[in-house]
DNA sequence: GCGACCCGATCGATCGATCGATCGATCGAC
DNA sequence: GTCGATCGATCGATCGATCGATCGGGTCGC
Protein backbone atom coordinates (compact mmCIF):
# COMPACT_ATOMS: atom_id res chain seq x y z
CA UNK A 1 0.00 0.00 0.00
CA UNK A 2 1.04 3.85 0.00
CA UNK A 3 0.22 4.03 3.27
CA UNK A 4 3.69 1.88 4.24
CA UNK A 5 5.75 4.94 3.49
CA UNK A 6 6.54 6.56 6.51
CA UNK A 7 4.74 9.78 6.50
CA UNK A 8 7.22 12.70 7.49
CA UNK A 9 10.55 11.85 6.21
CA UNK A 10 12.75 8.21 5.93
CA UNK A 11 15.60 8.31 8.57
CA UNK A 12 17.94 7.24 6.22
CA UNK A 13 17.01 10.31 3.59
CA UNK A 14 17.25 12.37 6.21
CA UNK A 15 21.13 11.64 6.87
CA UNK A 16 21.64 12.16 3.55
CA UNK A 17 20.57 15.48 3.22
CA UNK A 18 22.44 16.38 6.61
CA UNK A 19 25.82 14.92 5.23
CA UNK A 20 24.97 17.17 1.40
CA UNK A 21 24.53 20.23 3.38
CA UNK A 22 27.34 20.03 6.05
CA UNK A 23 30.01 18.30 3.57
CA UNK A 24 29.18 21.20 1.09
CA UNK A 25 29.22 23.91 4.08
CA UNK A 26 32.12 22.66 5.84
CA UNK A 27 33.57 20.01 3.48
CA UNK A 28 34.24 16.24 4.57
CA UNK A 29 37.18 16.50 7.35
CA UNK A 30 35.63 19.77 8.41
CA UNK A 31 32.35 17.56 9.44
CA UNK A 32 32.09 15.56 12.33
CA UNK A 33 29.88 12.84 13.25
CA UNK A 34 27.68 14.56 15.59
CA UNK A 35 27.24 17.37 13.58
CA UNK A 36 25.90 14.85 11.26
CA UNK A 37 23.61 13.00 13.86
CA UNK A 38 22.32 16.39 15.34
CA UNK A 39 21.45 17.73 12.01
CA UNK A 40 19.69 14.31 11.16
CA UNK A 41 17.51 14.53 13.87
CA UNK A 42 19.49 10.97 15.54
CA UNK A 43 22.38 10.22 18.07
CA UNK A 44 25.86 9.25 16.65
CA UNK A 45 25.23 5.65 17.71
CA UNK A 46 22.29 5.27 15.31
CA UNK A 47 24.14 6.92 12.18
CA UNK A 48 25.96 3.78 11.83
CA UNK A 49 22.81 1.84 11.31
CA UNK A 50 22.56 3.91 8.08
CA UNK A 51 25.94 3.56 6.81
CA UNK A 52 29.13 1.47 6.38
CA UNK A 53 31.40 4.12 7.79
CA UNK A 54 31.68 7.99 7.34
CA UNK A 55 33.57 7.36 4.40
CA UNK A 56 31.33 5.13 3.20
CA UNK A 57 28.66 7.26 3.34
CA UNK A 58 30.45 10.27 1.42
CA UNK A 59 31.35 7.49 -1.24
CA UNK A 60 27.89 6.61 -1.88
CA UNK A 61 26.25 10.27 -2.10
CA UNK A 62 29.16 10.81 -4.49
CA UNK A 63 28.47 7.94 -6.78
CA UNK A 64 24.27 8.49 -6.49
CA UNK A 65 25.30 12.14 -7.90
CA UNK A 66 27.30 10.64 -10.93
CA UNK A 67 25.78 8.42 -12.04
CA UNK A 68 22.03 10.27 -12.17
CA UNK A 69 24.09 13.10 -14.00
CA UNK A 70 25.31 10.58 -16.51
CA UNK A 71 22.30 8.96 -17.26
CA UNK A 72 20.59 12.27 -18.21
CA UNK A 73 23.71 13.20 -19.88
CA UNK A 74 23.32 9.55 -21.60
CA UNK A 75 19.68 10.09 -22.41
CA UNK A 76 20.40 13.58 -24.11
CA UNK A 77 23.09 11.85 -26.24
CA UNK A 78 20.07 9.26 -27.10
CA UNK A 79 17.97 12.13 -28.29
CA UNK A 80 20.05 14.37 -29.64
CA UNK A 81 21.74 13.46 -32.96
CA UNK A 82 23.17 16.62 -34.52
CA UNK A 83 26.33 17.46 -32.48
CA UNK A 84 25.26 21.10 -31.79
CA UNK A 85 21.62 20.35 -30.96
CA UNK A 86 23.38 17.60 -28.29
CA UNK A 87 26.29 20.38 -26.83
CA UNK A 88 23.34 23.25 -26.37
CA UNK A 89 20.82 20.14 -24.85
CA UNK A 90 24.11 19.14 -22.83
CA UNK A 91 24.90 22.47 -21.44
CA UNK A 92 21.53 22.50 -20.88
CA UNK A 93 21.14 19.86 -18.90
CA UNK A 94 24.39 20.70 -16.25
CA UNK A 95 23.40 24.44 -16.20
CA UNK A 96 19.66 23.25 -15.17
CA UNK A 97 21.05 20.00 -13.02
CA UNK A 98 24.28 22.15 -11.23
CA UNK A 99 21.39 24.81 -10.34
CA UNK A 100 19.27 23.09 -8.86
CA UNK A 101 21.08 20.96 -6.61
CA UNK A 102 24.04 22.87 -5.82
CA UNK A 103 25.10 20.94 -2.72
CA UNK A 104 25.54 18.19 -4.58
CA UNK A 105 27.77 19.21 -6.96
CA UNK A 106 30.05 21.20 -4.23
CA UNK A 107 30.70 17.64 -2.63
CA UNK A 108 31.10 15.42 -6.01
CA UNK A 109 33.57 18.54 -7.08
CA UNK A 110 35.16 19.42 -4.31
CA UNK A 111 35.68 16.21 -1.81
CA UNK A 112 36.91 13.72 -4.53
CA UNK A 113 40.33 14.07 -2.58
CA UNK A 114 38.51 12.44 0.64
CA UNK A 115 38.22 9.20 -1.30
CA UNK A 116 40.63 6.43 -0.91
CA UNK A 117 40.85 3.32 -2.31
CA UNK A 118 38.49 1.35 -5.28
CA UNK A 119 35.60 3.79 -4.65
CA UNK A 120 37.75 7.03 -5.02
CA UNK A 121 38.52 4.82 -8.13
CA UNK A 122 34.86 4.52 -9.34
CA UNK A 123 34.18 8.16 -9.16
CA UNK A 124 36.55 9.32 -10.86
CA UNK A 125 35.79 6.49 -13.64
CA UNK A 126 32.15 7.93 -13.37
CA UNK A 127 33.46 11.63 -14.15
CA UNK A 128 35.57 10.51 -16.85
CA UNK A 129 32.97 9.02 -18.65
CA UNK A 130 30.65 12.05 -18.32
CA UNK A 131 33.42 13.90 -19.39
CA UNK A 132 34.22 11.55 -22.41
CA UNK A 133 30.59 12.11 -23.97
CA UNK A 134 31.69 16.10 -23.70
CA UNK A 135 34.36 15.20 -25.99
CA UNK A 136 32.40 12.73 -28.01
CA UNK A 137 29.96 15.87 -29.25
CA UNK A 138 33.20 18.37 -29.41
CA UNK A 139 34.40 16.65 -32.22
CA UNK A 140 31.64 15.56 -33.64
CA UNK A 141 30.59 18.86 -33.93
CA UNK A 142 34.13 19.78 -35.09
CA UNK A 143 34.18 17.52 -37.96
CA UNK A 144 30.53 18.62 -39.30
CA UNK A 145 32.16 21.58 -39.34
CA UNK A 146 30.05 23.33 -36.81
CA UNK A 147 32.19 24.07 -33.85
CA UNK A 148 35.67 26.07 -34.55
CA UNK A 149 38.15 25.94 -31.57
CA UNK A 150 41.62 25.10 -31.75
CA UNK A 151 41.94 22.58 -29.29
CA UNK A 152 38.80 20.22 -27.98
CA UNK A 153 40.52 18.94 -25.16
CA UNK A 154 40.85 22.57 -23.89
CA UNK A 155 37.19 23.46 -25.20
CA UNK A 156 35.70 20.84 -23.46
CA UNK A 157 37.72 21.41 -19.89
CA UNK A 158 36.64 25.91 -20.16
CA UNK A 159 33.30 24.37 -21.11
CA UNK A 160 32.54 22.03 -18.17
CA UNK A 161 34.52 24.24 -15.29
CA UNK A 162 32.64 27.18 -16.67
CA UNK A 163 28.92 25.48 -16.52
CA UNK A 164 29.57 23.84 -13.29
CA UNK A 165 30.30 27.26 -11.62
CA UNK A 166 26.98 28.07 -11.58
CA UNK A 167 26.31 25.40 -8.26
CA UNK A 168 28.58 27.61 -7.04
CA UNK A 169 26.57 31.43 -7.08
CA UNK A 170 23.22 30.74 -8.26
CA UNK A 171 20.49 32.01 -6.33
CA UNK A 172 16.90 30.78 -7.15
CA UNK A 173 15.83 33.54 -5.52
CA UNK A 174 17.77 35.94 -7.05
CA UNK A 175 16.30 37.80 -10.45
CA UNK A 176 17.49 35.61 -12.94
CA UNK A 177 15.25 32.32 -12.98
CA UNK A 178 17.56 28.54 -13.71
CA UNK A 179 15.63 27.75 -16.92
CA UNK A 180 16.83 31.52 -18.36
CA UNK A 181 20.06 30.92 -17.20
CA UNK A 182 20.34 27.55 -18.85
CA UNK A 183 19.65 29.57 -22.21
CA UNK A 184 22.34 32.12 -21.28
CA UNK A 185 24.77 29.51 -21.00
CA UNK A 186 23.52 27.92 -24.15
CA UNK A 187 24.45 31.05 -26.30
CA UNK A 188 27.98 31.74 -24.46
CA UNK A 189 28.53 27.57 -24.82
CA UNK A 190 28.20 28.66 -28.18
CA UNK A 191 29.93 31.57 -28.58
CA UNK A 192 32.58 29.79 -27.23
CA UNK A 193 33.08 27.12 -29.26
CA UNK A 194 32.76 29.27 -32.42
CA UNK A 195 29.71 27.64 -33.49
CA UNK A 196 28.30 28.16 -36.82
CA UNK A 197 24.45 30.12 -36.31
CA UNK A 198 22.20 27.56 -36.98
CA UNK A 199 19.06 26.19 -35.04
CA UNK A 200 19.68 24.67 -32.02
CA UNK A 201 17.96 26.88 -29.36
CA UNK A 202 15.16 24.99 -28.51
CA UNK A 203 13.82 25.28 -25.31
CA UNK A 204 12.69 21.51 -24.61
CA UNK A 205 9.73 20.68 -22.16
CA UNK A 206 8.44 23.41 -19.26
CA UNK A 207 9.52 26.33 -20.71
CA UNK A 208 6.97 28.36 -22.37
CA UNK A 209 9.01 31.05 -23.67
CA UNK A 210 9.43 31.58 -27.46
CA UNK A 211 12.96 32.36 -28.20
CA UNK A 212 14.37 34.96 -30.51
CA UNK A 213 17.05 33.66 -32.61
CA UNK A 214 19.94 35.62 -32.43
CA UNK A 215 22.46 35.03 -34.84
CA UNK A 216 26.01 35.85 -33.53
CA UNK A 217 25.53 37.72 -29.91
CA UNK A 218 22.07 39.29 -29.29
CA UNK A 219 21.11 41.92 -27.17
CA UNK A 220 17.23 41.08 -27.18
CA UNK A 221 17.30 39.89 -23.74
CA UNK A 222 17.13 41.86 -21.13
CA UNK A 223 20.19 41.49 -18.81
CA UNK A 224 17.96 41.02 -15.57
CA UNK B 1 75.17 40.11 -1.33
CA UNK B 2 72.32 39.06 0.42
CA UNK B 3 74.36 36.98 2.65
CA UNK B 4 71.68 37.53 4.94
CA UNK B 5 69.21 34.92 3.39
CA UNK B 6 70.35 31.24 4.59
CA UNK B 7 71.27 29.26 2.51
CA UNK B 8 69.50 25.88 1.77
CA UNK B 9 65.89 27.55 2.91
CA UNK B 10 64.21 29.66 5.61
CA UNK B 11 62.46 27.31 7.81
CA UNK B 12 59.31 30.09 7.86
CA UNK B 13 59.73 29.67 3.59
CA UNK B 14 59.49 25.47 4.23
CA UNK B 15 56.37 25.78 6.43
CA UNK B 16 54.75 28.10 3.69
CA UNK B 17 55.70 25.78 1.15
CA UNK B 18 54.97 22.42 3.02
CA UNK B 19 51.26 24.32 3.74
CA UNK B 20 50.50 25.45 0.28
CA UNK B 21 51.21 21.50 -0.88
CA UNK B 22 49.40 19.72 1.86
CA UNK B 23 46.37 22.30 2.19
CA UNK B 24 46.17 21.95 -1.94
CA UNK B 25 46.69 18.39 -1.51
CA UNK B 26 44.74 16.50 0.96
CA UNK B 27 42.52 20.38 2.39
CA UNK B 28 43.08 22.37 5.43
CA UNK B 29 41.30 20.51 7.82
CA UNK B 30 42.27 16.90 6.36
CA UNK B 31 45.71 18.07 6.90
CA UNK B 32 46.96 17.74 10.40
CA UNK B 33 50.34 19.83 12.58
CA UNK B 34 51.85 16.99 12.77
CA UNK B 35 51.85 16.37 8.81
CA UNK B 36 52.87 19.75 8.00
CA UNK B 37 55.87 19.70 10.59
CA UNK B 38 57.13 16.77 8.82
CA UNK B 39 56.57 17.48 5.29
CA UNK B 40 58.39 20.91 6.25
CA UNK B 41 61.06 19.24 8.26
CA UNK B 42 60.27 19.90 11.87
CA UNK B 43 58.69 18.75 14.82
CA UNK B 44 54.89 20.39 15.66
CA UNK B 45 56.42 21.88 18.35
CA UNK B 46 58.75 24.26 16.53
CA UNK B 47 55.79 24.85 13.70
CA UNK B 48 54.61 27.58 16.34
CA UNK B 49 57.27 29.52 16.31
CA UNK B 50 56.75 30.30 12.81
CA UNK B 51 53.17 30.67 12.68
CA UNK B 52 50.28 31.69 15.43
CA UNK B 53 47.93 28.94 14.74
CA UNK B 54 46.96 26.86 12.19
CA UNK B 55 43.96 28.79 10.61
CA UNK B 56 46.31 32.18 10.92
CA UNK B 57 48.77 30.31 8.63
CA UNK B 58 46.08 29.25 6.41
CA UNK B 59 45.26 33.24 6.51
CA UNK B 60 48.42 34.30 5.64
CA UNK B 61 49.06 31.85 3.02
CA UNK B 62 45.25 32.94 1.34
CA UNK B 63 46.28 36.92 2.15
CA UNK B 64 49.45 36.75 0.38
CA UNK B 65 48.21 35.15 -2.54
CA UNK B 66 45.17 37.44 -2.96
CA UNK B 67 47.10 40.44 -2.66
CA UNK B 68 49.83 39.41 -5.28
CA UNK B 69 47.18 38.58 -7.61
CA UNK B 70 45.29 41.83 -7.01
CA UNK B 71 48.47 43.76 -7.89
CA UNK B 72 49.40 42.24 -10.53
CA UNK B 73 45.74 42.73 -12.37
CA UNK B 74 46.18 45.92 -11.12
CA UNK B 75 49.78 46.62 -12.89
CA UNK B 76 47.92 45.07 -15.76
CA UNK B 77 44.85 47.71 -15.91
CA UNK B 78 47.55 50.43 -15.43
CA UNK B 79 49.05 49.56 -18.50
CA UNK B 80 46.45 48.88 -20.99
CA UNK B 81 43.73 51.58 -21.47
CA UNK B 82 41.72 49.47 -24.00
CA UNK B 83 38.90 47.77 -22.83
CA UNK B 84 39.61 44.77 -25.53
CA UNK B 85 43.35 44.55 -24.79
CA UNK B 86 43.03 44.96 -21.09
CA UNK B 87 40.65 42.31 -20.91
CA UNK B 88 43.20 39.96 -23.22
CA UNK B 89 46.02 41.19 -21.08
CA UNK B 90 43.93 40.28 -17.51
CA UNK B 91 43.43 36.48 -19.01
CA UNK B 92 46.79 36.36 -19.76
CA UNK B 93 48.22 37.08 -16.74
CA UNK B 94 44.98 35.04 -14.79
CA UNK B 95 46.56 31.54 -16.87
CA UNK B 96 49.76 32.60 -16.57
CA UNK B 97 49.48 32.87 -12.64
CA UNK B 98 47.62 30.18 -12.11
CA UNK B 99 49.22 27.78 -14.35
CA UNK B 100 52.70 28.31 -12.17
CA UNK B 101 50.72 28.31 -9.10
CA UNK B 102 48.53 25.53 -9.06
CA UNK B 103 48.76 24.90 -5.17
CA UNK B 104 48.04 28.35 -4.33
CA UNK B 105 44.41 28.86 -6.88
CA UNK B 106 43.47 25.56 -5.41
CA UNK B 107 44.25 26.51 -1.69
CA UNK B 108 42.56 30.13 -1.95
CA UNK B 109 39.55 28.97 -4.13
CA UNK B 110 38.91 26.22 -1.98
CA UNK B 111 39.75 26.92 1.50
CA UNK B 112 37.44 29.78 2.30
CA UNK B 113 34.83 28.26 4.20
CA UNK B 114 37.65 27.11 6.31
CA UNK B 115 38.24 30.60 7.64
CA UNK B 116 36.34 32.53 10.01
CA UNK B 117 36.22 35.97 11.45
CA UNK B 118 38.09 39.11 10.47
CA UNK B 119 40.58 37.02 8.18
CA UNK B 120 37.74 35.32 6.33
CA UNK B 121 36.31 38.77 5.32
CA UNK B 122 39.79 40.35 4.52
CA UNK B 123 39.94 37.56 2.21
CA UNK B 124 36.60 37.73 0.43
CA UNK B 125 37.40 41.31 0.35
CA UNK B 126 40.32 40.89 -1.57
CA UNK B 127 39.06 38.42 -3.73
CA UNK B 128 35.80 40.75 -4.50
CA UNK B 129 38.30 43.83 -5.46
CA UNK B 130 40.04 41.32 -7.94
CA UNK B 131 36.76 40.42 -9.78
CA UNK B 132 35.42 43.70 -9.41
CA UNK B 133 38.07 44.89 -11.60
CA UNK B 134 37.45 42.14 -14.59
CA UNK B 135 33.90 43.17 -13.98
CA UNK B 136 34.97 47.36 -14.89
CA UNK B 137 36.83 45.78 -17.41
CA UNK B 138 33.97 43.98 -19.12
CA UNK B 139 31.77 47.19 -18.73
CA UNK B 140 33.74 49.26 -20.32
CA UNK B 141 33.98 46.74 -23.19
CA UNK B 142 30.46 46.47 -23.14
CA UNK B 143 30.17 50.49 -23.52
CA UNK B 144 33.02 50.79 -25.99
CA UNK B 145 31.13 48.37 -28.86
CA UNK B 146 33.98 45.45 -28.56
CA UNK B 147 32.03 43.37 -26.31
CA UNK B 148 28.42 41.85 -26.83
CA UNK B 149 27.02 39.85 -24.08
CA UNK B 150 23.44 39.41 -22.71
CA UNK B 151 24.81 39.86 -18.88
CA UNK B 152 28.43 41.21 -17.91
CA UNK B 153 27.66 39.59 -14.72
CA UNK B 154 27.36 36.22 -15.99
CA UNK B 155 30.18 36.70 -18.21
CA UNK B 156 32.60 37.54 -15.69
CA UNK B 157 31.94 34.36 -13.70
CA UNK B 158 31.60 32.33 -16.57
CA UNK B 159 35.43 33.62 -17.77
CA UNK B 160 36.78 33.70 -14.33
CA UNK B 161 35.82 30.39 -13.36
CA UNK B 162 36.69 28.79 -16.94
CA UNK B 163 40.63 30.13 -16.66
CA UNK B 164 40.87 29.34 -13.06
CA UNK B 165 40.25 25.55 -14.14
CA UNK B 166 43.62 25.94 -15.47
CA UNK B 167 45.46 25.57 -11.52
CA UNK B 168 43.26 22.27 -11.74
CA UNK B 169 44.72 20.26 -14.69
CA UNK B 170 47.61 22.52 -16.31
CA UNK B 171 50.72 20.10 -16.44
CA UNK B 172 53.93 21.70 -17.09
CA UNK B 173 55.53 18.78 -18.62
CA UNK B 174 52.99 18.06 -20.91
CA UNK B 175 52.28 18.91 -24.79
CA UNK B 176 51.65 22.64 -24.57
CA UNK B 177 53.89 25.28 -23.20
CA UNK B 178 51.82 27.95 -20.69
CA UNK B 179 52.42 31.04 -22.34
CA UNK B 180 50.86 28.91 -25.54
CA UNK B 181 47.78 27.92 -23.11
CA UNK B 182 47.25 31.35 -22.36
CA UNK B 183 47.06 32.55 -25.88
CA UNK B 184 44.49 29.57 -26.47
CA UNK B 185 42.67 31.29 -23.23
CA UNK B 186 43.11 34.64 -24.66
CA UNK B 187 40.86 33.32 -28.00
CA UNK B 188 38.40 31.36 -25.71
CA UNK B 189 37.70 34.85 -23.80
CA UNK B 190 37.20 37.00 -26.80
CA UNK B 191 34.90 34.30 -28.47
CA UNK B 192 32.82 34.67 -25.37
CA UNK B 193 32.29 37.87 -25.11
CA UNK B 194 31.68 38.54 -28.66
CA UNK B 195 34.61 40.86 -29.08
CA UNK B 196 34.91 42.22 -32.21
CA UNK B 197 38.02 41.38 -34.38
CA UNK B 198 39.86 44.06 -34.50
CA UNK B 199 42.20 45.15 -31.42
CA UNK B 200 42.95 41.83 -30.07
CA UNK B 201 45.37 39.46 -30.65
CA UNK B 202 45.66 37.18 -33.76
CA UNK B 203 41.98 36.34 -35.08
CA UNK B 204 42.07 32.80 -35.45
CA UNK B 205 41.39 33.16 -38.73
CA UNK B 206 45.36 32.48 -39.14
CA UNK B 207 47.09 31.10 -36.61
CA UNK B 208 50.86 31.53 -36.82
CA UNK B 209 51.13 28.60 -34.80
CA UNK B 210 49.03 25.58 -35.17
CA UNK B 211 48.78 24.31 -31.88
CA UNK B 212 47.28 21.10 -31.10
CA UNK B 213 47.20 19.26 -28.05
CA UNK B 214 45.87 15.57 -28.22
CA UNK B 215 46.45 13.87 -24.60
CA UNK B 216 44.04 11.50 -24.18
CA UNK B 217 40.99 13.34 -22.55
CA UNK B 218 40.52 10.50 -20.17
CA UNK B 219 42.89 11.26 -17.66
CA UNK B 220 42.09 9.75 -14.88
CA UNK B 221 43.82 10.16 -11.56
CA UNK B 222 45.59 7.43 -10.17
CA UNK B 223 43.49 6.36 -6.67
CA UNK B 224 47.14 7.29 -4.60
C1' DG C 1 73.88 35.27 28.96
C1' DC C 2 70.47 36.47 25.86
C1' DG C 3 67.48 35.77 22.12
C1' DA C 4 66.37 32.83 18.19
C1' DC C 5 65.32 28.38 17.26
C1' DC C 6 64.25 23.66 18.13
C1' DC C 7 62.73 19.57 20.65
C1' DG C 8 60.32 15.69 23.68
C1' DA C 9 56.59 15.31 26.52
C1' DT C 10 52.12 16.25 27.36
C1' DC C 11 47.81 18.89 27.83
C1' DG C 12 42.44 18.82 27.31
C1' DA C 13 39.36 18.30 23.60
C1' DT C 14 37.51 16.02 19.94
C1' DC C 15 37.76 12.56 16.50
C1' DG C 16 35.45 8.20 14.28
C1' DA C 17 33.68 4.16 15.85
C1' DT C 18 31.80 0.40 18.98
C1' DC C 19 29.44 -1.56 22.81
C1' DG C 20 25.43 -3.41 25.42
C1' DA C 21 20.84 -2.13 26.46
C1' DT C 22 16.28 -0.53 25.48
C1' DC C 23 12.11 0.37 22.88
C1' DG C 24 8.13 -0.65 19.87
C1' DA C 25 6.53 -3.43 16.11
C1' DT C 26 5.91 -7.89 14.03
C1' DC C 27 5.12 -12.83 13.96
C1' DG C 28 4.47 -17.80 14.67
C1' DA C 29 2.91 -21.11 18.18
C1' DC C 30 -0.51 -22.55 21.01
C1' DG D 1 -6.20 -13.72 22.05
C1' DT D 2 -2.03 -14.17 24.29
C1' DC D 3 2.76 -15.02 24.90
C1' DG D 4 7.63 -15.37 23.97
C1' DA D 5 11.02 -14.63 20.13
C1' DT D 6 12.86 -11.80 16.98
C1' DC D 7 13.92 -7.65 14.60
C1' DG D 8 15.12 -2.84 13.17
C1' DA D 9 16.08 1.35 15.22
C1' DT D 10 17.74 4.11 18.68
C1' DC D 11 20.25 5.43 22.75
C1' DG D 12 23.97 6.69 26.55
C1' DA D 13 28.46 5.47 27.59
C1' DT D 14 32.82 4.83 26.21
C1' DC D 15 36.74 3.14 23.48
C1' DG D 16 41.64 4.21 21.55
C1' DA D 17 43.48 7.50 18.48
C1' DT D 18 44.39 11.88 16.98
C1' DC D 19 43.53 16.67 17.11
C1' DG D 20 45.63 21.62 17.85
C1' DA D 21 48.28 23.70 21.09
C1' DT D 22 51.46 24.44 25.20
C1' DC D 23 55.24 23.91 28.35
C1' DG D 24 59.92 23.62 30.07
C1' DG D 25 64.19 22.85 28.79
C1' DG D 26 67.89 22.29 25.47
C1' DT D 27 71.37 24.15 21.82
C1' DC D 28 73.88 27.54 19.47
C1' DG D 29 75.50 32.07 17.66
C1' DC D 30 76.49 36.44 19.08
Amino acid sequence: MRAAETAPAPTAQRVREAAFELFAERGYHGTGIRQLAERAGLSSASLYHHMGSKEELLGALMRESLERLLAEAQAVAARESDPGERLCALVRMHVRSHGERPLETRVVDGEVAALTGPVRAEVVALRDRYEALWHATIDAGLDAGQFHVTSPALARRALLEMCSGVARWFDPAGPTALPDLAEQYVDLARALLGATATAGRRVDGDTPRPVEISEGFSRSRAPR
